[in-house]
DNA sequence: ACCTGAACACCGTTCAAGT
DNA sequence: ACCTGAACACCGTTCAAGT
């Protein structure tokens, strides 16, 4: 006879991502999970196959919330929009950095997120990279962009920047710089140049585009 | 009567370091530590706290030869200085990704490597940075070069660029775009225009300095 | 002074036995 | 059909007892 079940998936994955982002990954343990949702670790068992299992799924849930912290307005700039991203993304790995981590980190193959859902995560970057850029280069303008963001995160979060200074000064000189290297790649498209705010991105060169190498 | 040891801590950490590789963290094990180096698991302690205090001895190692193999020439060139330092960089990782990955992870406190051996890592991106966008904004280019170069070896290591392309293009693409962005910053400076190689870097355009915001 | 076996607490995972 | 206690293998760590 069938007794109402005393837990979920979703119950699971929330109980995890709350004790990743408050004990670190060592202190997931199943007991640990179990234990918030008030079953036996062994009962886990039913609703994922491991712990690695467990993880991966923390995983994906926390792309799939940070792809919809990505979703930026489209204000018609592509470089303000850029910088609405940075913005959007840091604020994200501030809020969860052990999940974020998760993300962007290398483990257990059975860790890592599903591809399609990491891809449209990064969708938005990728739009934008080609507003800036152009279609030519929108692939490397969009890793340069994620590369830059993802690592000065990574860093800011791991404690390697550590002459002092202002981070805060460090990452708006990044996105600064990221858009004007970005956007002097292709002569000015006039479809893109509406409703731009005076001073909030560089002025474009116009100079040829450079062989990609 | 002390009889001779039967190993060492540079045995015990060049030891945890080829597990690091060939086994992942997870495999890095006191036991399998111990094994290799030719005693119990329990010896190991008459030489390490723990294995966090392995797991940053480790780190620091890594951290040391990566320091090493930065050590550019000094062409006269700072871009080609730059580029040079991104490819030494991203072939340090590709040869020990799992030594690599332990410098800029996060983890518990007790694993992170010492400041001051990061920080001698990094000089040789300071220098180059200072030297590319003036004394002012040294810290800041430093800062966005080591964030772009490591962003976007982690996200290589852990497969998180899946939109296919070509990765090798991609890092030259942010290394053209990286130097260029950086030199755009000051008006050109006589002292550090000698010896350029033509076309290996952009053109300086001289314009104002812009405020740091 | 170093090394070891034994012991302890903890963890992931399986499984037969419960409801 | 889900849940559990018991069990097993494994791991980090301590410590008294060996040499």
């Amino acid at each position: 006879m069938p007794t109402p079940d005393r837990t979920s998936l979703a119950d699971i994955v929330a109980a995890a991502r709350q004790i990743l982002e408050s004990e670190g990954l060592p202190g997931l343990t199943m007991q640990a999970v179990a234990q918030r949702v008030g079953v036996r670790a062994p009962s886990l068992y039913k609703r994922v196959r491991n712990r690695d299992d467990l993880i991966r799924l923390v995983t994906e849930a926390t792309v799939h919330d940070l792809g919809e912290q990505l979703t930026v307005a489209g204000s018609g700039d592509p470089g303000r929009d850029l910088a609405e991203l940075a913005h959007a993304f840091r604020a994200f790995a501030h809020a969860q950095p052990a999940g974020y981590h998760l993300i962007f980190t290398s483990g257990p193959a059975d860790t890592r997120p599903s591809l399609d859902i990491l891809t449209r995560a990064t969708a938005p970057a990728l739009r934008l990279a080609a507003e800036l850029a152009g279609p030519e280069h929108a692939l490397s303008a969009a890793r340069m962009f994620t590369a830059w963001a993802n690592g000065f995160i990574s860093m800011e979060l791991a404690g390697a920047f550590n002459l002092g200074g202002d981070l805060d000064e460090a990452f708006a000189f990044g996105i600064d710089r990221l858009t004007a290297a970005l956007t002097t790649l292709d002569p000015p498209r006039p479809s893109f140049d509406t409703g731009r705010t005076p001073g909030t991105t560089p002025p474009r060169h116009g100079r040829q585009p450079r062989p990609a190498e």
